[in-house]
DNA sequence: GCCAACGTTGGC
DNA sequence: GCCAACGTTGGC
């Protein structure tokens, strides 16, 4: 299993819009990097849900529960979505701030490459997030 | 195939 | 609202 961080706008899709809907595809991705790790993604694969711009902060977790598929919003071949499905909310958010002081989350790709909309998390950056929001 | 110009993203 | 960083486009 893998683990993943996607970004988005909360007034465009919030965490609590994911919660309220129990299910959506992941789409509006147009970036050919993002993309690749939308096709990597299986399914049962942990993704953390960020909310950028607003809030900047990692609130809660969702799961990859059917792999990339056509993006239906394009006719473009080039774009993917996958469906998610909400997994629980984090007891408290991680934010930006907290990730970008904490030495050992330093190569997150959050803090590295901050554009990129769908990144890579690894099983110890995971970990210590979850940790960090249990506190 | 290079690279300048341009557009977009996202933190501040 | 600004601007740095980055990705994409298109002329050569």
């Amino acid at each position: 299993m893998k683990y993943w961080l996607v970004k988005s706008e909360p007034f465009v899709y919030s965490f609590d819009q994911l919660l309220e809907d129990k299910i959506t595809y992941w789409d509006g991705v147009r970036n050919y990097a993002a993309r690749n790790n939308l096709r990597d993604m299986k399914k049962g694969d942990q993704l953390f849900f960020y909310h950028s711009n607003e809030g900047l902060e990692i609130v809660g977790i969702a799961e990859v529960v059917k792999e990339s598929y056509q993006d239906p919003t394009t006719d473009n071949p080039n774009w993917v979505v996958v469906d998610v499905k909400p997994v629980s909310r984090l007891k408290r958010p991680v934010t930006l701030k907290e990730v970008k002081e904490e030495k050992s989350l330093a190569d997150m790709e959050l803090v590295i490459n901050s554009r990129l909309s769908v990144q890579k998390v690894t099983k110890k950056q995971w970990d210590k997030i979850i940790k960090m929001s249990e506190k």
